[in-house]
DNA sequence: TTCGACAAGTAGCGTAGCTACGCATGAAGG
DNA sequence: CCTTCATGCGTAGCTACGCTACTTGTCGAA
């Protein structure tokens, strides 16, 4: 998976992770990991900032907690994240077409 | 169309338009925009550079041309340019796949 | 003669993901 | 006991790359 690729995505890939229950930084990268069958494995610096991101965005809320010794911060979506997350889905439908108007196989630019 | 979303995934359109046969710049812009429906309205200050940087990499090779008297470089894609479309179609279908299964409807994280 | 479509191009900016760090705890293994 | 590794959070700086805003020039139409 080229890296560049996920410009503009990530954020809708996290909300995405987030819709099925509230995870701390860590197990978001595992869930995408998991998730993705090892494609998608994202090195902390890329997830941190971006959960700061949509917490300022209001889209997800952070909570501390200590687990055997060790701090976890837990995010969660909220209902803006929800709806943001909706919008983001409507946006990849579209993306999605639109590039795979010319990227995918069948679809003949001048149909005979 | 969100803007950013098309980063690491430009190379690629460029390479299918030209696919069809040899354009220059500006008509490359209106393939776009007319294949999308519209949705790929890109300046040229995208493009231009984009193409530069196709042409150094050897994906694509330009000719000048003298229309009526107005300059055309008009660009034609190359073997490795085919080749490297050949690639960036695998790419996109992995993209498109790994990010369907987070943001597509129907695909339960956890199928019941 | 002025304005808009055509046609090419660059300089500089901003976004955002990545690399490479640092810090801390707990469990496992030698 | 001590090292190593997985867990867990975080930041500073880099870089890639598309975008904004601009310039130059021809030609046809109003």
């Amino acid at each position: 998976m080229k890296a560049q690729a996920l410009h503009g995505h990530l954020d809708a890939l996290l909300l995405a992770v987030l819709e099925q229950g509230a995870l701390h930084g860590y197990a978001i990268i595992e869930a995408l990991r998991a998730r993705s069958d090892g494609n998608l494995d994202l090195p902390t610096g890329t997830i941190y900032p971006a959960l700061r991101r949509l917490e300022r965005a209001g889209h997800v809320a952070s909570t501390w907690s200590t687990v055997s010794g060790r701090e976890r911060r837990t995010y969660q979506l909220t209902d803006s994240g929800r709806r943001a997350l909706a919008g983001e889905r409507a946006g990849w439908r579209e993306f999605q077409l639109t590039v795979g108007r010319f990227l995918d196989p069948g679809n003949p630019p001048t149909p005979a």
